[in-house]
DNA sequence: CTAATAGTGTCTATTAGACAGTATGTT
DNA sequence: AACATACTGTCTAATAGACACTATTAG
């Protein structure tokens, strides 16, 4: 093995395939809130917990839905990658993301070995001006568990994907569960898993960090905070627990709701108490 | 553009590098906890948290401390990586590894494009029998922070390496932070940050979940466990909390510890209670 | 008036923090 | 006996859960 006197002189002559080098793709769990129907003029709209899926229109996995994603340039920041792909999907950027995990299994795309990011992205869905990419359809999200097997229902409106999901929990983790397909028969890749880690990652993180507000508009009624709680959460929740709660990360402005059928509540804001 | 009428059609086509592929490693902090010295026969030793380095000697970062790490093989499994090189390092299998986070700078490596997945695993020293490669050395890790500015020290013995990290709160997200290398001399690539995000992590996941006792023995003194709570939060608990706590995750057993100069404590062992 | 949500008061149960006390080994 | 840790009892403060109650609008 050649010897080097100084760094300069190493890197000249390094080769960089050494080591076979191998393909990174980021996919992006975009998350958001949709208002449903509204069943008669009183009642609050229904909200539904829904994330973006692209249909594939390339092979592999050619007319199958996915995550939206595609490839990081070698050149690219990593965090980049992401950002560039929600502009191409959904048209805005300065959007609230976070890094999830990195799948690496062998055979995990068809092609080569392809390494893959994920990432979480949270938006409030009254910035979205339907701006949305021909291929992408957000989809609503069911998620019912029963003695550790998940059960996943995404749903657009004419199209319905189905997944089943085993949760097992590692030893001397608590919290840490590890994911298998059961069923899928309509997402391409190892999409169901990175879903399902998604969801649990949001479900967690809601609760002990401020992350939702990026899925709220500026002003929102405490209702209106408290739905998207419970479409996250998959529960009711009680509203003077949760008005206790999340009075220490709201303020009261002196704007009002109105007009609602019933009494108008006031419009609340996000405060941000770095002490 | 072809079009294909199959899949497999495709991929006898397909181009590997119709993006330019990039390099992937893997840096693993190795975490433990050290006894010190025991100062008089009555009391306890003292207790250090401790993550293993090895010593560069190859360029880039010749003779530079780093994590141990390599590069993923492009037929190895993502965590084959850094159970292979915990192996190689600490000569000890069935370790408790946790994936944290993937690094990808365009700039972090000289040589090119890398990116990096980090991985924590978590070990009691009992079962190393000192078959530690012969470039690897642990180092008690101790942590100043003031005013959001962490002074990280790492010695073992005869080398003290230092850094500073600016720690700066994200927007809306309470507990996310984002890192930045204020100073660092003797630590190679970017370390510095993946050695501080790492104790971050570990810091908040010892208080909800139960990695501690990967890095305990089998039987262990609830003042033991205290100790090592202490150390890896860097701050005293007091007992009866402490215990209350604890009881729900351990069982006593029938062992005792005795000859230390004071009360004999029972030995309790993990109690894994998944209802 | 009615249906529906907005918003509050309060009791209770649980949990966390603090401190003081008792217990028991080795030297 | 003295020291050091092991271990427990209990008071208090803070927080979470539950429920019942009042308030206010559009129709």
């Amino acid at each position: 093995m050649k010897t080097y006197n100084s760094e300069e002189e190493f890197l000249k002559d390094y080769n960089k395939d050494s080591y076979e080098r191998l393909s990174l793709t980021t996919d992006i769990l975009i998350f958001s809130v949709s208002s449903g129907v509204q069943e008669n003029y009183r009642k609050l709209n229904e909200k539904y917990f829904s994330i973006l899926l692209v249909k594939r229109d390339d092979y592999p996995f050619k007319d199958k839905w996915c995550l939206p994603g595609g490839f990081v340039g070698y050149n690219e920041e990593l965090e980049e990658a992401p950002l560039r792909i929600l502009k191409n999907e959904t048209n805005i950027d300065n959007i609230y993301l976070e890094q999830l995990y990195t799948y690496g299994e062998v055979n995990r795309d068809p092609r080569m070995r392809v390494i893959s990011t994920s990432y979480m992205a949270l938006i409030d869905k009254n910035r979205l001006n339907e701006n949305l990419s021909k291929n992408a359809s957000w989809f609503n999200v069911l998620v019912l568990e029963e003695n550790n097997i998940v059960d996943i229902t995404l749903d657009n409106g004419t199209t319905t994907l189905k997944f089943k999901i085993k949760k097992t929990l590692k030893e001397k983790t608590t919290d840490r569960y590890k994911f298998e397909i059961l069923e899928n028969d309509s997402l391409a890749f190892d999409h169901p898993l990175v879903i399902m880690a998604g969801i649990e990652r949001l479900k967690n993180k809601i609760e002990y960090t401020d992350i939702v507000f990026n899925m709220m508009p500026e002003y929102f009624t405490l209702g209106e905070l408290q739905q998207v709680y419970e479409t996250i959460l998959g529960k009711k929740l009680l509203d003077p627990a949760f008005r206790r709660i999340i009075a220490k990360k709201t303020e009261k402005t002196t704007k009002v709701k109105t007009g609602e059928g019933h009494r108008p509540s006031a419009l609340f804001r996000y405060k941000n108490d770095k002490h």
